[in-house]
RNA sequence: GGGCAUGUAGCACAACUUGGACAGUGCACCUGGCUUCGGACCAGGUGGUUGCGGGUUCAAAUCCCGUCAUGCCCGCCA
């Protein structure tokens, strides 16, 4: 529902009515508009305080000119001044049926912004080396990623969803040099993993880092006997580790590995490109000597005097595909089926070719440790004709469970740094989650419904690392993750079957027969205000690049949707029975569409 | 030393980009409500010098300057 624009447009012929000889930015008008506090009024401006000032007038007297010159505008019915303030309301029974009809309308894509354009975008997470399990720091990277995914397609956006795979880094010469062999049962990226942590350790007491470089050489011939098994090991890492993403729901287009890149001609491009804009340097002394270093700032090295590309180099070439500045084509095939039938395709030389790459628009999903490197990217994108603004960086931060809060593996493996991988934090969490129903069964208070705990472990997970600003740094608990009511997904879930649970008694309502003027200014009326707002935050998600925004609203209507139905009962509802039956559909719409954005499931039952 | 980020009630978060009405929400704590559409609930209450100090403004959690605390980054690793 546009009441926003509505007002805005009341507003801004009112002031130019007013004071037509003063300049006035519509914006500055746009941006004075609030849903104020219960209490003030439905909607307000507090532009004539804003341009108080200008007039040299009292903001109250700006005010009250503005006002009378003001006609209420369906569904706004009564305007009114206070402190300088504009104030209206809204008409409730009008209301209503707008929102209603454009929920029941709309259905599953209620609350989409239509601000993508169809424009491409490629978002790129998690980020996680083949040659170990996710850990907890990748699921927060996946989960923004796959969330940030949904918000940019419902905001209609093309997304491609891609996974980069560096099966060509330093991680991999030491896989090599300790010769992996093959697992006896458990899951490959965990036996990969431990593997990874004791060959380091023998390299590092027995100074066999020369030997490891040397490996990484032989991995990049083309077709040497490094570079094949190197790429089988990433694969089989992969495989596995998308049986985690697979548990998380998390899902992607296409999987670019780096070995396939670096067969390809993009990298020679890329580096000829820079060199033609003047952003290479080559110095024969100093502490760069014999290394291509990028020119910006004190300098960063792209080749190294041995002549193997960095990371930093391989990552610029890499943007420019992404970019479409460079157009190189890559050969693809299928890689796995997706638990929705979609098939992710990985790069590959005995493939086909397909369309991928070449987007508008970039957003990178990087811990915010990687803040310089990133910066660094666009500055040299930008440096030779990337458009500002269209490489974005979603840095996140760290994420830690509370000590001792985990009973699966330590992951000591990894180094000194105790941490736990996504495998575990699912079981352990689903475990827990199986007592608490258990529990609540016992007491009595509900049946435990079959496959309900699973769709609760994971949307307890999500919630929990989705509900907080990406940049902010998330302690893990328990007792907070798994407290199932106020502020979880497991309460959001819960509106929504409550939700589920008196449609079912009520069997629904034509759309015709709903008398909308039984609407109260109560519990109902606030929802409804609520509902009516989604495409705003919808649209500020995605621009801000923050799924709390959407964790955060769904909090609301859930707790709006608990008053309304402990307040105005539906069933027994007599005369007003078919509007709140409406406003019941809304509300499971507009929660079922908001889990989504998160990656949630909603079940009808739990 | 330089750069980036964070600092809001006992705890966890929101509001900061775009300055506006008493700084919102949940947990915890206190009080009340189940023969009433599923109590994983609701109503009410206690609790705040928005790290600190300046400045700009009619108005500052929000903008500017300074300062303190915490975290991260500053490699021919990725």
């Amino acid at each position: 529902m546009k009441i926003r624009e509505v007002f805005c447009k009341i507003i801004i012929e009112g002031v130019k009515e007013a004071f037509s000889g003063i300049e006035i930015n519509e914006i500055d008008i746009e941006r004075s508009v609030v849903f104020p506090a219960v209490g003030h009024a439905d909607i307000s401006s507090s532009i004539a305080l804003r341009i108080a000032g200008r007039l040299r007038m009292k903001p109250s007297d700006v005010a009250s000119k503005i006002a009378e010159k003001i006609k209420a505008k369906s569904p706004i019915s009564g305007i009114e001044t206070s402190g300088g303030y504009i104030n209206a309301s809204i008409d409730e029974t009008i209301y209503g049926r707008e929102v209603v009809a454009e929920v029941v309308g709309k259905g599953s894509s209620y609350g989409s912004a239509e601000i993508g354009k169809s424009e491409k975008v490629i978002i790129e997470y998690p980020s996680v080396n083949p040659n170990k399990p996710w850990l907890i720091g990748h699921l927060r990277n996946a989960l923004l990623g796959d969330s940030l995914s949904k918000i940019f397609s419902f905001c209609s956006y093309s997304v491609e969803r891609e996974d980069y795979i560096d099966d060509m880094g330093l991680q991999m010469a030491v896989l090599l040099y300790g010769n992996v062999g093959k697992p006896p049962e458990e899951k490959y990226d965990l036996f990969l993993g431990e593997r990874y942590a004791k060959i380091s350790k023998e390299i590092e007491n027995s100074n066999a880092e020369e030997k490891v470089n040397a490996i990484l050489k032989k991995m990049e011939e083309n077709g040497s006997r490094e570079n094949l098994e190197v790429r089988k090991i990433a694969e089989d890492c992969v495989m596995a580790q998308y049986q985690t993403a697979f548990l998380y729901g998390v899902q992607h287009d296409v999987l670019m590995f780096e070995s396939d890149i670096l067969k390809s001609g993009l990298f020679k491009k890329a580096m000829a490109m820079l060199d033609k804009n003047g952003m290479l340097k080559r110095p024969s002394e100093g502490k760069y000597s014999d290394c291509v270093v990028l020119d910006i700032g004190e300098g960063k090295v792209l080749v190294r005097s041995n002549g193997v590309p960095t990371y930093l180099a391989k990552d610029i070439a890499f943007h420019m595909w992404k970019l479409g500045l460079i157009n190189e084509k890559f050969k693809y095939r299928k890689f796995i089926t997706q638990p929705d039938g979609s098939i992710a395709y990985a790069s590959s030389d005995n493939g086909e070719y397909m369309k991928f790459g070449g987007a508008k628009r970039i957003i990178n999903v990087i811990g915010s440790a990687q803040s310089l490197n990133q910066n660094m990217l666009g500055e040299a994108l930008m440096a030779i004709g990337a458009e500002s603004g269209s490489i974005m960086h979603l840095a996140y931060g760290e994420i830690e469970l509370k000590e001792g809060s985990l009973s699966g593996r330590k992951g000591e493996w990894l180094g000194e740094e105790v941490n736990y991988t996504a495998d575990d934090l699912f079981y352990e969490t689903r475990k827990r989650v199986d007592k608490l129903v258990e529990q609540s069964s016992k007491a009595g208070k509900r049946a435990g419904v079959e496959g309900a705990a699973e769709k609760v472990a994971i949307a307890a997970i999500k919630f929990e690392f989705l509900r907080i600003d990406p940049l902010k740094k998330v302690t893990f608990e328990w007792e907070r993750a798994l407290d199932l009511n106020a502020s979880s997904g497991a309460y959001c879930m819960y509106m929504y079957a409550r939700a589920s649970g008196i449609l079912d008694r009520t069997g629904g309502v034509e759309l015709e027969k709903i008398d909308y003027s039984k609407i109260t200014r109560g519990a109902d009326f606030e929802l409804l205000k609520l509902i009516g707002n989604a495409d705003e935050i919808v649209k500020k998600a995605c621009i801000e690049l923050k799924p709390n925004v959407i964790a955060e609203y769904l909090l609301e209507i859930s707790s709006a949707f608990s008053r309304f139905y402990e307040t105005l009962p539906v069933i027994t509802g007599g005369d007003s029975k078919n509007a709140r039956v409406a406003i019941v559909m809304a509300t499971k719409q507009i929660i079922n569409n908001m889990l989504n954005l998160l990656g949630i499931e909603a079940s009808e039952r739990m």
